[in-house]
DNA sequence: CTTGAACCTACATCTATTGTAGAAATAAGA
DNA sequence: TCTTATTTCTACAATAGATGTAGGTTCAAG
């Protein structure tokens, strides 16, 4: 029993679209496909696809999942690198959060002070135009 | 006395590239040029672009700056409106950090709970494979 | 055999830049 | 005035990770 796309789409939790650019970079591989052309899978495809997105719906980069993949499919390697994988994406999932933390500080602060009367004496743009009203000596780049 | 692209983005602290950007999508006016086609700015574009870069550093969207960058223009205006989109902005930080914070979790809960053998039994891969390994029921879209 | 749903490829779109190539302009020094 | 190094110009491509669209084909059920 082989599955259409649309069908593994609906079994994974994936568009149709999804699937077809995972496999135009790579990262699924070529199905066989029918007379007609369409794409047939079998039932492992549906065991890796859920794979990447869950590893997707937890922040890891398509790279980051190319790399735990590969190194899933050796089954007697040292998980080492799987881990460090895991702990990397995980000091940038802190990295990130810090960093919106401080925004989300000085956005408070912003918000908080502007006593809403008109655009001139608007808190909000009067700190845009000028950092010397913020806070924190300077702004981490977010993403 | 007139700016060329290049004073003006290190005045502002962007790129050459992102001033023709910004020219190009509207969020900076078409400024004079030399006979020669180069452009010169005048001392208002440096405050404008500094406005726009403060704005993203403090990760507002471009969309969102353009109407900050309307409401400022017009000084009389009620504030009301410029405050709305800090505060809608706010709340996007406030949830980016509280779908990040969930993954985060998920993420220390893998590496700690790894032993560290070879792929086979690895927790990291394990709980990517499988969300019953999970704590959270769901995991939220981070961007 | 018909028909509607699903599928195909190829391309465009989104955000916010950044990089590149090849040509032209400018500013400073000789 | 001439040379030369730096800057600027346009146009296009690339980045991440999908998603949307158009126009055409295939499949499966009745
Ligand atoms: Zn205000
Ligand atoms: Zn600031
Ligand atoms: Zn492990
Ligand atoms: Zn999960």
């Amino acid at each position: 029993m082989t599955l259409s796309i649309g069908m593994l789409a609906r079994r994974a939790g994936a568009k149709v679209q999804t699937i077809r650019y995972y496999e135009q970079i790579g990262l699924m591989a070529e199905p066989i496909r029918t007379y007609g052309g369409q794409r047939r899978y079998e039932e492992d495809a549906v065991k890796r696809l859920s794979f990447i997105r869950h590893a997707r719906a937890l922040g890891f980069s398509l790279d980051q999942i190319r790399n735990l993949l590969e190194l899933a499919d050796d089954p007697k390697r040292d998980c080492t690198a799987a881990d460090s994988i895991a702990r990397e994406h995980l000091a940038a999932v802190k990295a990130k959060i810090a960093a919106l933390n401080s925004l989300k500080r000085e956005l408070i602060r912003m918000v908080d002070c502007c006593d809403g009367t008109d655009t001139a004496h608007c808190r909000v743009i009067e700190t845009l135009a000028n950092h010397d009203l913020c806070a924190s000596p300077n702004h981490e780049p977010v993403q």
